[in-house]
DNA sequence: TAGTAAACGAGACGGTACGTCACGTCTTACC
DNA sequence: GGTAAGACGTGACGTACCGTCTCGTTTACTA
């Protein structure tokens, strides 16, 4: 992600004020509805200082999102991966019950036929997240919660898949239950 | 999905042309780059015929590939569940290989901002399958291939979530592989 | 004006209907906002039934109007020109004033892309007036009110021109006071 | 009219350019057929730069002819109101003879169900002209050529309106003759 | 009195143009 | 010299009607 207050010249206020427009319109009208030049005009901006910035509406919009995440889905080590795991993938449906639900697959829709913002999202949403999160499950193998062969990657793919499937396909809404579920199931197996 | 050749009165050579030209363009140029214009003037068709019979180009775009994809990827029941499932999978990694995948995504992404498509996508083909994954899974409890105490659509969503998930997300690319490690992973579970 | 009760086969009912849609649809929408889609709805009949009498709107909406009018504006003769030509002129003129203006003003715009509804209106309207007024004024001059060395058509145009120009032209209102006006000046002449 | 030139920011080239197009495809193709896209499309123009400018196609065709004419059309004053007449209205219909006839039939045509461009017409033709004319008329009175009592206005009208009935009708061609015709009539009074 | 051909209502069809929206680029005037 | 403002060419949208073309379904004349 460009970062505009650093490198070009003068530009903090339009900079701040261009994010807080784009967060703003996505929440009042859907992100579908966002567009360059209602974010523009709400912030009080030119449209050629946005192009200068970021090279598309998905781009802003995610640095708006990241910005107001910030660090509210991180992860805890407490020595329970299973209640670990519990909380942070809790707070994660949390906030994807919020307006930020719609605006998170927005920007997952937008990213199938812009690379750019695919590589965006991975980079400052999924690759860190998957990180922490797998070296999470190491920290269970050391405990002997997790068994030693599994491929960590794939484990926390097995974990966060259900939620995302269940967004994008609205086959139910997402739950803590949900998320016990998925939990129990997981680790479990469904061997007998 | 409306069945213009019934309902209404005439129309057979228009319907078709619609779809076949539907899904030529999703190939050709990318579901994105089609538009309801380019569809209507590769079919020879009018515009409003289009806006007849379906609401979006979301919806044409859906029936043409379910029309292509038919019994491509139907669940067979042989006695063992790991392979059936094996097989039906690796079944969908390949069809999503081809420039069915984009397809596919795109048809999500729409469905994002269109609660139409996404039911029309739900009916048509998310829960159809499910209900025949499920099935499978049935036979396979009663073989004792599964635990009893499984539920067997969170089963379902174990399964398949990963494989979206790989696609939507592209974390990495889907392989017959991938498929064999999902299952053997859901199978046995994290725990020790 | 095809007749159609008399050639095709059954009909009557339709077109009387096709006519009063017509004329009702001019009166309440403009005739500007008419369509021939909108007459076939309202009349209760199909499209093709009204392609298949008339060749255009216009032409089915001169002939409701020419079927309304009848005979309200007629000459009559009394051995006073000037009275007779007010008289006639005066009912022209009230007729102009009601909804009929705007369907007249309409019906001479259609026509100016269309030689047929030209020609219609000519026939049905304009000529069998001016034949008319002509002969009035023939009478005028046998009865020594009117030059002998005048034209008559020339005549018949110098009078009723200034009324068109300023209904087509939006120049001012018609009204009996113009018509005097008309008539006193085209009697008398400019010069001194 | 608006002026795009001042009014907003940049322009010429486009406005210049619409104005061309305008002219040049009502007179290869006729009024009615030219199109707003048309138009667009010839003066390689975006149409939302026409619809930016003009309400219509009317008022740009209207420039359009404003342009070209000029002052190709005015009154001269030589002291024989007659022949300053005679000389001015020939010239009109010279103009009208050619394809300019046909864009001010299809601009008076639309001008019935398009107040815009009523009122546009009138100011940038009709008004400036009767006024020109009136002028002359008075100059007459003041040389003793017209009568003193002769309303002005009126006397305009009696004059001009043959000609536009003629035209608007096609009652007959117009010609330098016809012009003649009227001028003889309206001066003698059709009075013995 | 039944059979049949036309005219009929309904409305789908291929088209054309509409007027609007947002795109991403470009230009001007201001601070 | 970076900005706001917004004009520009472009291209797609969804809508309205056009005039033509099937569809069954009535009639009303013939045989």
């Amino acid at each position: 992600m460009t970062s505009p207050a650093s490198s070009g010249r003068r530009s903090r206020r339009s900079h701040e004020a261009t994010l807080a427009a784009a967060f703003e319109l996505a929440t009042e009208v859907g992100y579908a509805q966002v567009t360059i030049e209602g974010i523009a005009a709400r912030a009080g901006v030119g449209k050629q200082t946005i192009y200068r910035w970021w090279p598309s509406k998905g781009t802003v919009v995610l640095e708006a999102v990241n910005e107001k995440v910030g660090s509210g889905i991180d992860f805890r080590s407490t020595g329970d991966v299973i209640a670990d795991l519990t909380g942070q993938m809790s707070a994660v449906v949390g906030l994807l019950n919020t307006e930020m639900g719609d605006i998170f697959t927005g920007l997952i829709a937008e990213a199938q036929s812009d690379p750019v913002l695919t590589e965006a999202i991975l980079d400052t949403i999924v690759r860190p997240r998957t990180r922490e999160c797998a070296d999470l499950l190491k920290e269970g193998q050391r405990l002997g919660q997790i068994r030693d062969d599994v491929d960590l990657d794939a484990a926390v793919e097995l974990l966060y898949a259900p939620l995302y499937y269940r967004l994008l396909l609205r086959i139910a809404p997402l739950s803590t239950d949900h998320v016990a579920d998925v939990l129990a199931l997981a680790f479990r197996g469904l061997r007998p």
